[in-house]
DNA sequence: TTATTATATAGGAATTATTCTTATTTGTCA
DNA sequence: TGACAAATAAGAATAATTCCTATATAATAA
């Protein structure tokens, strides 16, 4: 997995004049170690493990300050945002049912280029092909049609 | 676009097991009369106008089930869930400050395949490439960093 | 066509993720 | 060091989604 030493992530922050504090360098901490897609809870449950008088609000507003510099992504998904400090390109499975997210590599994936007239303009911080569907594991379950 | 004219609708859900009903013809009428990526919400306003007193939860469960049968698509976006009725391939660029979402098109990413292993018994509903970034909109707005 | 029954619906309540507000604290830069 | 814009904690508010229950209805078989 591709991440940022404490080192560059004080540069990227600095950088784009994000000031550096020890809430957001554990917070990084917190989701490199959470492992997995995790969401701003699960984020918040490991940081406060470090510092346990962080609050969900810092949490959340430093993961969403991370994805626009563009040092983590973010994929939303069960109704949730999740979380993502993997820097590698990879794609994403997602369970509609019990929303498990898989990741995959595909090297036809990364060399694909944006159509030019795809984004005039737009800055693009993080390109991946999610696939949406149901996984064997639920497949095999075969809830009832009309959800729940 | 490509979409389904009432018999074929019809004839997906029953072959499914899903009752056709007024409602769900109504929805999956509202939600191509929509336009765009409406959210639920928005499908729910298009059908209150041919159903008055359809119930939001109706709406929404529809939607799903809709998605489970793979004859519309759902994105999460900006916190909630966007619906689409277009079954062509597509791709979608997403703002995240104005949560606009634009499709595009992109014949060397419609013929991309999964690789075997990504998918062990996945059940594939719909595979689409999301660009996440900012469009120059929002880029020339260029809001303060901390988020909101 | 009618009776049966599983499924769907309306309406509203409850839950959960996210965002906001305010007072206070803290990096950063001169 | 001092000034100040930015960040934080705490909790309240909002908005999307899901659930609950009683009733209604589409599908099926007789």
């Amino acid at each position: 997995m591709q991440s940022l030493d404490n080192n560059a992530l004080r540069k990227a922050m600095s950088a784009r004049g994000l000031k550096v504090t020890p809430q957001r360098m554990a917070i990084y901490g917190a989701l490199l170690s959470a492992g997995g897609h995790p969401s701003a809870e699960e984020v918040f449950g490991a940081v406060r493990r470090v510092l346990p008088n962080v609050s969900f609000d810092t949490v959340y507003r430093a993961l969403l300050s991370f994805t626009e510099l563009g040092i983590i992504s973010v994929h939303e998904a069960g109704g949730k945002k999740r979380f993502d400090p993997n820097l590698a390109g990879h794609h994403h499975l997602h369970c509609m049912r019990c929303n498990r997210i898989t990741d995959f590599h595909s090297p036809e994936l990364d060399s694909v280029k944006l159509p030019p007239q795809a984004g005039k303009g737009f800055q693009v911080l993080s390109m991946r092909m999610t696939v949406e569907g149901i996984c064997s594991a639920c497949s095999a379950k075969n809830r009832g049609r009309n959800g729940r």
